[in-house]
DNA sequence: TAAACTTTTTTACAAATGTTAAAAAAAGCG
DNA sequence: CGCTTTTTTTAACATTTGTAAAAAAGTTTA
């Protein structure tokens, strides 16, 4: 996918304005199982997806929680990194050859306090993952393990067969024999009282 | 808290725009179980609050499920309403007589529109948050519901007397009697095999 | 293509959490 | 106050989900 239309994604701008963010990028590919950020370092830089999958992981006491994939037209940031300079806690990796456009924190914060349109974008785009991190929220909390796996397959169609099942799991918040059980049975068939 | 305050907190901003934003806010005091928004509905405000308690919760088949506490100092909006224009899926209740900044979000949307610090701020208060969504999302996953109590108590020091345990479970993702468990047991004191 | 490795499914069991209902405690109110 | 209502805790039981380990299936590589 095109930078121009993975900036029109999150809200289109001006031509001219546009170009003073494409400026800065650099397209940069890296093979499957590259470390594109790592936990406990600064992130120092913002990817947009032009192909290829990616995932953001923490790691806890030796287990690794897959909470975001990223694939063509997503965005990918450490959003504690930049908010606070702090270091990042996760780990961002490419699970296929990945080609990303990469731009600096720093430039992109300074695109930000230079220019109106740019300050919206960004706005724009920090509200949207907001929402839908609310979204998914709520829904880890009423919604049923296998809602969620359903979910996932209509919001994500296509990823299931790029993602292997392990990550999947820890994205749903469940463990991946879970993951496996509810696979098993078909839709609709849950453990009712004669099932 | 004042409002200048409680705009500083997200990020501070020269006085002549802070107050462009100032000029536009009314002062409303509502009392306890009041509702400032709902379900259903266009949400077309948002809300600095001043002084008191405030949730967030979505209702789900009967069942309320609070997913976010406001006092002093924070910012009550519907994302959701906001970004989409679509109605609100959260009810906003008042837990205490509470008084709050009031501003039209079509008010809001112009100010950021049409100034660079106000957008820049409005930036930042959505990067805040998604921050501290992001952080809240994980933890979910990884920690213990005792440790989602603890950390709780921390984040949020006097709310647990401000607040009925029944909206804290359900904020902490788990039933009411799972949280009274929880508060039985002395601190460390977890089910080990010789507990 | 055989061996080595990785991923997924299955099994058996343990632990955590939910549900419903009732008792106890606390808060609200005339 | 004392009655009523709401909230919290406790109990008993059912269910879900997790863990560890093994089997099966699928991939990779020499």
């Amino acid at each position: 996918m095109e930078i121009e239309e993975i900036l029109d994604r999150i809200d289109p701008m001006p031509q001219p304005f546009q170009q003073k963010l494409i400026q800065e990028l650099k397209l940069i590919t890296v093979p499957k199982g590259h470390l594109l950020m790592s936990a406990d370092r600064l992130a120092d830089q913002v990817y947009f997806i032009r192909k290829g999958v990616v995932r953001a992981y923490v790691l806890h006491q030796e287990r690794e929680i897959t909470f975001w994939f990223g694939q063509e037209g997503d965005i990918a940031m450490s959003m504690n990194s930049f908010t606070i300079r702090k270091a990042a806690f996760e780990f961002l990796e490419a699970l296929e050859s990945t080609e990303v456009y990469a731009i600096a924190i720093e430039t992109l914060q300074d695109l930000y306090r230079q220019d109106l349109y740019l300050a919206n974008w960004g706005r724009k785009f920090a509200e949207s993952e907001l929402r839908l991190a609310e979204e998914r929220f709520t829904a880890r909390q009423f919604k049923t393990a296998r809602e969620r796996y359903e979910d996932f397959l209509n919001n994500y169609p296509g990823l299931l067969q790029r993602v292997q099942l392990g990550y999947i799991a820890s994205y749903l918040g469940i463990s991946q024999v879970s993951l496996s059980r509810i696979r098993m049975k078909p839709v609709g068939l849950t453990s009712s009282p004669r099932g």
